[in-house]
DNA sequence: ACGAAAAGGTTGACATCTCCACCTTTGTCC
DNA sequence: GGACAAAGGTGGAGATGTCAACCTTTTCGT
Protein backbone atom coordinates (compact mmCIF):
# COMPACT_ATOMS: atom_id res chain seq x y z
CA UNK A 1 0.00 0.00 0.00
CA UNK A 2 2.72 2.78 1.36
CA UNK A 3 4.80 0.70 -1.43
CA UNK A 4 2.55 1.43 -4.44
CA UNK A 5 2.46 4.96 -3.40
CA UNK A 6 5.87 5.59 -3.05
CA UNK A 7 6.21 4.23 -6.21
CA UNK A 8 3.62 6.44 -7.81
CA UNK A 9 5.02 9.38 -6.31
CA UNK A 10 8.61 8.73 -7.73
CA UNK A 11 7.04 8.20 -11.16
CA UNK A 12 5.88 12.24 -10.86
CA UNK A 13 8.80 13.12 -10.14
CA UNK A 14 9.58 14.42 -13.31
CA UNK A 15 6.72 16.40 -12.67
CA UNK A 16 7.16 20.38 -13.86
CA UNK A 17 5.93 23.00 -11.34
CA UNK A 18 6.14 25.28 -13.69
CA UNK A 19 2.89 23.97 -15.25
CA UNK A 20 0.56 24.15 -12.48
CA UNK A 21 -1.38 27.34 -13.70
CA UNK A 22 -2.46 28.27 -10.09
CA UNK A 23 0.47 27.80 -8.68
CA UNK A 24 2.29 30.24 -10.82
CA UNK A 25 -0.75 32.91 -11.43
CA UNK A 26 -0.64 33.24 -7.34
CA UNK A 27 3.11 33.79 -7.51
CA UNK A 28 2.59 36.31 -10.38
CA UNK A 29 0.13 37.87 -8.19
CA UNK A 30 2.24 38.50 -5.28
CA UNK A 31 4.67 39.96 -7.20
CA UNK A 32 2.32 42.51 -8.41
CA UNK A 33 1.52 43.06 -4.98
CA UNK A 34 4.92 43.99 -3.84
CA UNK A 35 5.82 45.66 -7.07
CA UNK A 36 2.63 47.89 -5.85
CA UNK A 37 3.37 47.91 -2.57
CA UNK A 38 6.74 49.59 -3.62
CA UNK A 39 5.17 51.96 -5.58
CA UNK A 40 3.14 53.23 -2.80
CA UNK A 41 5.78 53.16 -0.46
CA UNK A 42 7.79 55.95 -2.28
CA UNK A 43 5.18 58.40 -1.72
CA UNK A 44 2.03 58.02 0.79
CA UNK A 45 1.67 55.81 3.42
CA UNK A 46 -1.56 54.23 1.49
CA UNK A 47 -1.70 50.90 1.63
CA UNK A 48 -2.99 48.67 -1.37
CA UNK A 49 -6.84 48.09 -0.75
CA UNK A 50 -6.63 51.64 0.39
CA UNK A 51 -4.89 52.63 -2.91
CA UNK A 52 -7.71 50.42 -4.91
CA UNK A 53 -10.65 52.10 -3.26
CA UNK A 54 -9.85 56.19 -3.96
CA UNK A 55 -8.76 54.63 -7.70
CA UNK A 56 -11.96 53.45 -8.08
CA UNK A 57 -13.37 56.47 -6.77
CA UNK A 58 -11.90 58.99 -8.26
CA UNK A 59 -12.01 57.20 -11.67
CA UNK A 60 -15.76 58.50 -11.57
CA UNK A 61 -17.20 54.97 -11.26
CA UNK A 62 -19.17 55.47 -8.81
CA UNK A 63 -19.77 56.60 -4.75
CA UNK A 64 -22.02 54.29 -3.47
CA UNK A 65 -20.35 51.92 -1.18
CA UNK A 66 -21.46 48.51 -2.75
CA UNK A 67 -20.62 49.14 -5.99
CA UNK A 68 -17.12 50.67 -5.04
CA UNK A 69 -16.73 47.39 -3.36
CA UNK A 70 -17.87 45.33 -5.98
CA UNK A 71 -15.77 47.06 -8.12
CA UNK A 72 -12.79 46.19 -6.24
CA UNK A 73 -13.39 42.99 -5.48
CA UNK A 74 -12.68 43.28 -1.48
CA UNK A 75 -14.95 41.36 0.77
CA UNK A 76 -17.69 42.90 2.70
CA UNK A 77 -15.63 42.63 6.12
CA UNK A 78 -12.27 44.21 4.94
CA UNK A 79 -13.68 46.91 2.62
CA UNK A 80 -15.50 48.06 6.03
CA UNK A 81 -12.33 48.43 8.30
CA UNK A 82 -10.51 49.84 5.04
CA UNK A 83 -13.22 52.20 4.45
CA UNK A 84 -13.13 52.90 8.11
CA UNK A 85 -8.97 53.85 7.87
CA UNK A 86 -9.44 56.08 5.06
CA UNK A 87 -11.86 58.33 6.73
CA UNK A 88 -10.10 58.62 9.89
CA UNK A 89 -7.13 59.17 7.99
CA UNK A 90 -8.46 62.28 5.97
CA UNK A 91 -8.77 60.68 2.64
CA UNK A 92 -12.80 60.15 2.59
CA UNK A 93 -15.81 61.29 3.70
CA UNK A 94 -18.71 59.37 4.10
CA UNK A 95 -22.50 60.94 3.49
CA UNK A 96 -25.82 58.59 3.91
CA UNK A 97 -26.98 57.23 0.75
CA UNK A 98 -30.44 58.56 0.03
CA UNK A 99 -31.38 55.64 -2.12
CA UNK A 100 -30.50 53.15 -0.01
CA UNK A 101 -30.37 53.66 3.84
CA UNK A 102 -27.81 50.64 4.03
CA UNK A 103 -25.15 51.99 1.75
CA UNK A 104 -22.62 54.80 2.24
CA UNK A 105 -21.83 57.36 0.20
CA UNK A 106 -18.24 58.03 -0.12
CA UNK A 107 -16.30 61.35 -1.27
CA UNK A 108 -12.50 61.89 -1.69
CA UNK A 109 -11.14 64.38 -0.13
CA UNK A 110 -8.31 66.80 -1.91
CA UNK A 111 -5.79 64.86 0.17
CA UNK A 112 -7.45 61.33 -1.50
CA UNK A 113 -7.12 63.53 -4.86
CA UNK A 114 -3.85 65.11 -4.22
CA UNK A 115 -2.14 61.37 -3.77
CA UNK A 116 -4.24 60.12 -6.32
CA UNK A 117 -2.73 62.90 -8.76
CA UNK A 118 0.53 61.66 -7.65
CA UNK A 119 0.70 57.95 -8.03
CA UNK A 120 -2.11 57.57 -11.13
CA UNK A 121 0.71 58.37 -13.08
CA UNK A 122 3.15 55.90 -12.04
CA UNK A 123 0.77 53.66 -11.87
CA UNK A 124 0.17 53.91 -15.47
CA UNK A 125 3.59 53.91 -16.40
CA UNK A 126 3.42 50.05 -14.65
CA UNK A 127 0.80 49.19 -16.38
CA UNK A 128 2.78 49.92 -19.70
CA UNK A 129 5.42 48.58 -18.24
CA UNK A 130 3.72 45.32 -17.98
CA UNK A 131 2.30 45.43 -21.23
CA UNK A 132 5.55 45.96 -23.19
CA UNK A 133 6.65 43.10 -22.02
CA UNK A 134 3.80 41.33 -23.48
CA UNK A 135 4.40 40.04 -27.16
CA UNK A 136 1.52 41.78 -29.26
CA UNK A 137 0.01 38.57 -29.40
CA UNK A 138 -0.17 38.23 -25.95
CA UNK A 139 -1.45 41.39 -25.22
CA UNK A 140 -4.54 40.08 -27.40
CA UNK A 141 -5.26 37.39 -25.59
CA UNK A 142 -4.38 38.20 -22.02
CA UNK A 143 -6.98 39.61 -20.42
CA UNK A 144 -9.89 36.92 -22.47
CA UNK A 145 -7.58 34.23 -21.16
CA UNK A 146 -8.04 35.93 -17.62
CA UNK A 147 -11.55 36.25 -17.62
CA UNK A 148 -12.09 32.54 -19.18
CA UNK A 149 -10.10 31.33 -15.60
CA UNK A 150 -12.02 33.92 -13.02
CA UNK A 151 -15.02 31.75 -14.85
CA UNK A 152 -13.56 28.70 -14.35
CA UNK A 153 -12.75 29.29 -10.98
CA UNK A 154 -15.56 29.69 -9.71
CA UNK A 155 -17.20 26.32 -9.08
CA UNK A 156 -15.40 23.18 -8.08
CA UNK A 157 -17.81 21.25 -9.80
CA UNK A 158 -15.63 19.23 -12.47
CA UNK A 159 -14.87 16.88 -9.14
CA UNK A 160 -16.61 13.52 -9.74
CA UNK A 161 -15.81 12.02 -6.28
CA UNK A 162 -17.44 13.87 -3.58
CA UNK A 163 -16.70 13.79 -0.32
CA UNK A 164 -18.91 10.56 0.37
CA UNK A 165 -15.56 8.75 -0.27
CA UNK A 166 -13.92 10.17 2.55
CA UNK B 1 -5.29 73.22 -9.07
CA UNK B 2 -8.22 71.31 -7.59
CA UNK B 3 -10.29 72.43 -10.28
CA UNK B 4 -7.85 71.24 -12.71
CA UNK B 5 -7.69 67.90 -10.44
CA UNK B 6 -11.43 67.04 -10.77
CA UNK B 7 -11.68 67.94 -14.50
CA UNK B 8 -9.17 65.18 -14.94
CA UNK B 9 -10.54 63.15 -12.93
CA UNK B 10 -14.03 63.42 -14.43
CA UNK B 11 -12.20 62.95 -18.09
CA UNK B 12 -11.09 59.66 -16.77
CA UNK B 13 -14.65 58.59 -16.01
CA UNK B 14 -14.80 56.32 -18.70
CA UNK B 15 -11.71 54.07 -17.98
CA UNK B 16 -12.47 50.45 -17.88
CA UNK B 17 -11.53 48.46 -14.75
CA UNK B 18 -11.13 45.46 -16.70
CA UNK B 19 -7.90 46.81 -18.53
CA UNK B 20 -6.10 47.32 -15.51
CA UNK B 21 -3.57 44.07 -15.61
CA UNK B 22 -2.38 43.55 -12.10
CA UNK B 23 -5.81 44.49 -10.40
CA UNK B 24 -7.40 41.47 -12.80
CA UNK B 25 -4.79 39.58 -12.31
CA UNK B 26 -4.92 39.95 -8.18
CA UNK B 27 -8.88 38.71 -8.57
CA UNK B 28 -8.19 35.56 -10.55
CA UNK B 29 -5.38 34.63 -7.91
CA UNK B 30 -8.21 35.34 -4.63
CA UNK B 31 -10.59 33.21 -6.77
CA UNK B 32 -8.05 30.19 -7.91
CA UNK B 33 -6.90 30.40 -3.95
CA UNK B 34 -10.33 30.21 -2.78
CA UNK B 35 -11.32 27.22 -5.03
CA UNK B 36 -8.27 25.27 -4.04
CA UNK B 37 -9.33 25.68 -0.16
CA UNK B 38 -12.69 24.35 -1.20
CA UNK B 39 -11.08 21.25 -2.06
CA UNK B 40 -8.89 20.59 0.63
CA UNK B 41 -11.75 22.21 2.74
CA UNK B 42 -13.26 18.75 1.33
CA UNK B 43 -10.75 16.38 2.74
CA UNK B 44 -8.52 17.17 5.28
CA UNK B 45 -7.84 20.16 7.53
CA UNK B 46 -4.96 21.25 5.30
CA UNK B 47 -3.93 24.11 4.71
CA UNK B 48 -3.08 26.22 1.12
CA UNK B 49 0.55 26.46 2.06
CA UNK B 50 0.97 22.84 3.89
CA UNK B 51 -0.24 21.41 0.64
CA UNK B 52 1.75 23.31 -1.22
CA UNK B 53 4.90 22.18 0.61
CA UNK B 54 3.57 18.63 0.80
CA UNK B 55 3.08 18.55 -2.85
CA UNK B 56 6.66 19.76 -3.81
CA UNK B 57 7.99 17.33 -1.46
CA UNK B 58 5.46 14.61 -2.83
CA UNK B 59 6.37 15.17 -6.59
CA UNK B 60 9.80 14.61 -5.07
CA UNK B 61 11.71 17.56 -6.98
CA UNK B 62 13.50 17.74 -3.09
CA UNK B 63 14.06 17.45 0.56
CA UNK B 64 15.90 20.43 1.45
CA UNK B 65 14.40 22.91 2.89
CA UNK B 66 16.04 25.77 0.60
CA UNK B 67 15.01 24.15 -2.35
CA UNK B 68 11.37 23.09 -0.97
CA UNK B 69 11.18 26.81 0.27
CA UNK B 70 12.13 28.58 -3.04
CA UNK B 71 9.93 26.04 -5.37
CA UNK B 72 7.22 26.90 -3.78
CA UNK B 73 7.87 30.81 -3.34
CA UNK B 74 6.85 31.33 0.12
CA UNK B 75 8.75 33.49 2.03
CA UNK B 76 11.05 32.66 5.17
CA UNK B 77 9.21 33.41 7.62
CA UNK B 78 5.85 31.77 6.80
CA UNK B 79 8.09 28.65 5.48
CA UNK B 80 9.32 27.99 8.84
CA UNK B 81 6.15 28.05 10.77
CA UNK B 82 4.01 26.10 8.27
CA UNK B 83 6.92 23.09 8.29
CA UNK B 84 6.23 23.39 12.21
CA UNK B 85 2.62 23.30 12.20
CA UNK B 86 3.45 20.21 9.46
CA UNK B 87 5.58 18.39 12.08
CA UNK B 88 3.31 18.88 14.81
CA UNK B 89 0.09 17.92 12.85
CA UNK B 90 2.21 14.73 11.81
CA UNK B 91 2.62 15.21 8.19
CA UNK B 92 6.53 15.42 7.96
CA UNK B 93 9.70 14.82 10.09
CA UNK B 94 12.77 16.63 9.93
CA UNK B 95 16.23 15.33 10.01
CA UNK B 96 19.31 18.02 9.87
CA UNK B 97 20.79 18.12 6.24
CA UNK B 98 24.83 16.68 6.62
CA UNK B 99 25.70 18.73 3.38
CA UNK B 100 24.67 22.09 4.99
CA UNK B 101 23.90 22.67 8.60
CA UNK B 102 22.16 25.34 7.92
CA UNK B 103 19.24 23.53 6.03
CA UNK B 104 16.90 20.71 7.20
CA UNK B 105 15.80 17.75 5.43
CA UNK B 106 11.94 17.46 4.96
CA UNK B 107 10.60 14.18 5.14
CA UNK B 108 6.71 13.49 4.42
CA UNK B 109 5.19 10.79 7.13
CA UNK B 110 2.63 8.38 5.45
CA UNK B 111 0.24 10.70 6.58
CA UNK B 112 1.04 13.30 4.18
CA UNK B 113 1.18 11.05 1.74
CA UNK B 114 -2.25 8.90 2.02
CA UNK B 115 -3.07 12.69 1.66
CA UNK B 116 -1.49 13.68 -1.07
CA UNK B 117 -2.70 10.77 -2.96
CA UNK B 118 -6.13 11.32 -2.31
CA UNK B 119 -5.67 15.18 -3.51
CA UNK B 120 -3.57 14.53 -5.99
CA UNK B 121 -5.88 13.52 -8.60
CA UNK B 122 -8.57 16.47 -7.52
CA UNK B 123 -6.09 19.02 -8.15
CA UNK B 124 -5.08 17.00 -11.43
CA UNK B 125 -8.88 17.56 -12.72
CA UNK B 126 -9.00 20.87 -11.49
CA UNK B 127 -5.92 21.70 -13.54
CA UNK B 128 -7.31 20.52 -16.72
CA UNK B 129 -10.89 21.84 -15.67
CA UNK B 130 -9.06 25.23 -15.98
CA UNK B 131 -7.24 24.83 -19.16
CA UNK B 132 -10.19 23.57 -21.14
CA UNK B 133 -11.65 27.11 -20.43
CA UNK B 134 -9.16 28.69 -22.76
CA UNK B 135 -8.89 28.49 -26.04
CA UNK B 136 -5.61 26.45 -27.60
CA UNK B 137 -4.02 29.51 -28.39
CA UNK B 138 -4.38 31.02 -25.27
CA UNK B 139 -3.18 27.35 -23.65
CA UNK B 140 -0.17 28.20 -25.61
CA UNK B 141 0.72 31.24 -24.66
CA UNK B 142 -0.43 32.00 -21.18
CA UNK B 143 2.45 30.54 -19.57
CA UNK B 144 5.06 32.09 -21.49
CA UNK B 145 3.00 35.60 -20.69
CA UNK B 146 3.26 34.81 -17.02
CA UNK B 147 6.55 33.90 -16.79
CA UNK B 148 6.73 37.66 -18.94
CA UNK B 149 4.86 39.56 -16.42
CA UNK B 150 6.59 37.90 -13.41
CA UNK B 151 9.81 39.23 -14.93
CA UNK B 152 8.30 42.79 -15.33
CA UNK B 153 7.08 42.88 -11.82
CA UNK B 154 10.26 42.43 -10.63
CA UNK B 155 11.66 46.22 -10.77
CA UNK B 156 10.11 49.46 -10.34
CA UNK B 157 12.84 50.89 -12.39
CA UNK B 158 10.39 52.03 -14.82
CA UNK B 159 9.39 55.23 -13.04
CA UNK B 160 11.04 58.18 -13.69
CA UNK B 161 9.84 60.52 -11.15
CA UNK B 162 12.11 59.29 -8.26
CA UNK B 163 11.80 59.94 -4.43
CA UNK B 164 12.94 63.46 -5.23
CA UNK B 165 9.88 64.95 -6.19
CA UNK B 166 8.28 64.07 -2.79
C1' DA C 1 43.71 30.70 7.92
C1' DC C 2 41.15 34.59 9.07
C1' DG C 3 37.51 37.97 8.90
C1' DA C 4 33.81 39.79 6.36
C1' DA C 5 29.92 39.03 3.75
C1' DA C 6 26.24 36.21 2.27
C1' DA C 7 22.74 32.58 2.90
C1' DG C 8 19.56 29.96 5.79
C1' DG C 9 16.46 29.80 9.46
C1' DT C 10 13.86 31.39 13.62
C1' DT C 11 11.16 34.49 16.14
C1' DG C 12 8.14 38.38 17.23
C1' DA C 13 5.47 42.35 15.82
C1' DC C 14 2.33 43.85 12.82
C1' DA C 15 -0.78 44.15 8.72
C1' DT C 16 -3.92 41.84 5.89
C1' DC C 17 -7.35 38.47 4.75
C1' DT C 18 -11.09 35.19 5.67
C1' DC C 19 -14.89 33.50 7.98
C1' DC C 20 -18.84 33.89 10.77
C1' DA C 21 -22.35 35.76 13.66
C1' DC C 22 -25.12 39.62 14.04
C1' DC C 23 -27.96 43.80 13.03
C1' DT C 24 -30.39 46.93 9.89
C1' DT C 25 -32.65 48.03 5.66
C1' DT C 26 -34.90 46.47 1.16
C1' DG C 27 -37.31 43.64 -1.51
C1' DT C 28 -40.80 39.91 -2.19
C1' DC C 29 -44.65 37.12 -1.81
C1' DC C 30 -48.84 35.85 -0.13
C1' DG D 1 -49.71 45.31 4.88
C1' DG D 2 -47.03 41.88 7.28
C1' DA D 3 -43.88 38.05 7.53
C1' DC D 4 -39.73 36.53 5.55
C1' DA D 5 -35.97 36.20 2.72
C1' DA D 6 -32.18 38.77 0.64
C1' DA D 7 -28.75 42.37 0.56
C1' DG D 8 -25.70 45.59 2.91
C1' DG D 9 -22.70 46.60 6.57
C1' DT D 10 -20.16 45.92 11.19
C1' DG D 11 -17.20 43.70 14.40
C1' DG D 12 -14.52 39.86 16.39
C1' DA D 13 -11.69 35.67 16.04
C1' DG D 14 -8.43 33.26 13.88
C1' DA D 15 -5.59 32.23 9.82
C1' DT D 16 -2.34 33.99 6.61
C1' DG D 17 1.12 37.03 4.94
C1' DT D 18 4.83 40.62 5.48
C1' DC D 19 8.70 42.77 7.50
C1' DA D 20 12.67 43.37 10.33
C1' DA D 21 15.99 41.88 13.83
C1' DC D 22 18.81 38.28 15.13
C1' DC D 23 21.72 34.04 15.28
C1' DT D 24 24.19 30.29 13.00
C1' DT D 25 26.55 28.27 9.16
C1' DT D 26 28.75 28.71 4.81
C1' DT D 27 31.29 31.08 1.32
C1' DC D 28 34.55 34.22 -0.43
C1' DG D 29 38.61 37.26 -0.55
C1' DT D 30 42.89 38.20 0.82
Amino acid sequence: MRDDAEKEIAEGAGFDLSLLLPFQITKLSNRLAAQARAILARHDNLSLPQWRIIRVIAMGLSNRSTEIRKSTGIDKSQFSKTVNALVEEGYVVTVPCQEDHRQIELILTGKAIAAYELLAPEFAARQQHLLVALTPAQREMIFPAIHALARAAETIDFIDTPTSED
